[in-house]
DNA sequence: CATGAATGAGGGTTCATTCAT
DNA sequence: GATGAATGAACCCTCATTCAT
């Protein structure tokens, strides 16, 4: 009994749109691509999502939740508050490298689908806000409530932290190498030193 | 006279290519709305480019050019070192803002074509790797050729502000607002005034 | 009520291959005169078929049992073996006359696939293999399973038959004649009389 | 200096003609191919040949002097005219070999060309004219001109012996084996001992 | 004599989606 | 809830040929 065939048809194609939507890139995969490793009827895929957009929707919001919980996950048993930021670089080393340095889900959908108002774009931008949340939580940890001496506070410090995560992560999806990732650590260790 | 037919039929291929390509996406853009934006007969299109990929990989070193001709241009009136680092950021911002918040048309591609070695990545790499060459020359003159005190010397920090310059596209592309760039420049003056 | 119409799209592709691929040749039958005499969209021809080269298969499938179908009604109402192999030559002169002179629908494709490592040539054998066994039977019928007295055995004479049948169908084809066929049963009338 | 080079550029065409529309299939094989292997510009070509089919007569002029020519050779050297007989058997065996099992160009043509009326077809027919005359030569030497005793004469026989040639050379290029040849050959030696 | 550019028509194939059952 | 058949539009690419130079 394999994994995919124990669930219903709708996990199964939402399992299948995780994998090669992300490997392979949204428009690369067509329908029926995705019906066919689902095991499921083209007329099935159509009842469970009115679209391939729509199929789209849920592959971001189930991407969020996977990817969400490796972040959460990598820091969790981390004490120190330092050590959690330190955690989330070592983090994003682990998983480009074991993902064959495909990058953010998210980023790759924007750059695929231009138009900004869509219900995709959309979702791309509330998973980098609450990445955004996330790093800004562990920044307040580090630096405390009160401003730093050469007047920065917890925002602006941790919006710069994310513009080098994220210039991290495309940085070595491209060069498919992580020292992007060890020079954002690095900067990170000498913005907040402050 | 248009300034697209006054050219002869490559150029017209090329320069609708730099429209479609970087606007709509390399996938997304067909083969025949270029040959019919460009005016020209599909097997016109063929005797000059053996392939879609290789009006990619043409594309692609037109909009080097292009790209690097702007970033060059909006520094060689600064006499100051400094000035032209903000220069840089500065005209991060306008090009943003003049594109629509498209982004960069390299990382685009680059999350389009997920197979590393292909041609089109490669012309990726090389284009990203001119940038931080730019950079890191502007980074020597503002730093002179003697590491910093903590012992942070040129190389390391331009890599640095390379992924701060990364991070601020994307991240600016996906939010279509400017201030990531900003971030990118704060962040830029902390780690500089070592 | 036409005949075409009354049957699923399926079966009207694969008579109107019957037909194109047989009178017109496989290469210069294009799969939109396929779809356009079937009556059917492009996108359910591929529904149906993977590819051209698949609906060649079921195309030569469809012809083997037709042909051999001919071949073997030809032979059924005649009593003396002899007979039967006279009326095989009979059903090739007719068969030549009525398909216009075409010649053999499996050595045309042969023709047209010089690649021996293929699906359509290894369907051209298997008809030619049938076409030999079905020889040899009539050849055994007539000459007993005893050897000749010039030490001819069955299979032998049989080889020898099949490669007159051949030579009497191309050599027919070639000339829009039927003297080949009638040389050639006037050979195994000979070859056989031993 | 290669030896294509040396030619001018008909001859280089006519070459690379000789060699692609044998081994690849006259529709198969495209007029780029052609210039592309002739080392000759598009226009050049249709300088030389009003259409590609044009080249295909030229081609099978070429051809028919070339294997004609290899034929003549293979009996030269024999005294005996049985022998010249058993030679062109011989020859057939060697020539397929060498061909890879390709077949007669002629006959391969006109499976690719159906309709009858063209120049094209005519030049088949004039080549198996040459070759059924060829082998009635050898015949009349065989048989004196004097008709067999049971009253079959030099051009029955040679007709039969022309089948039997057809069929050995198609039924040889099907299978990839030589055993036609042989059973046609061994067929020759029976029709001939009358 | 030789040429590269240009062409309309068509090549085989895939797209996301809808339909009747 | 699930299905295979059917679709029009579009995909990238190649065909044999002609043209201006």
């Amino acid at each position: 009994m394999s994994r995919k065939t124990e669930k219903n048809a709708r996990n199964r194609i939402v399992d299948t749109a995780l994998d090669l939507f992300y490997r392979q890139g949204y428009l690369a995969t067509g329908i029926n691509q995705i019906i066919s490793e689902s095991q499921v009827a083209k007329a099935t895929f159509y009842t469970h999502f009115p679209s391939k957009e729509a199929l789209c929707i849920e592959y971001l919001r189930a991407r969020h939740i996977l990817w969400m919980g490796w972040l959460k996950e990598s820091v969790e048993n981390e004490g120190n508050s330092r050590d959690k930021l330190w955690a989330v670089f070592g983090f994003l080393k682990r998983w480009m490298i074991d993902s064959n340095f495909r990058g953010c889900a998210f980023l790759n959908i924007a750059s695929e689908v231009p138009s900004v108002e869509t219900e995709i774009r959309n979702e791309v931008k509330k998973h980098k806000n609450e990445l955004q949340r996330f790093l800004q939580n562990i920044i307040e940890e580090i630096m405390g409530s009160n401003a730093s001496s050469i007047g920065l506070d917890v925002p602006h410090i941790a919006k710069m932290i994310y513009v080098l995560v994220e210039g991290a992560i495309v940085a070595s999806q491209n060069y498919n190498e992580t020292w992007p990732i060890e020079s954002a650590q690095e900067a990170a260790k000498i913005l907040l030193m402050l």
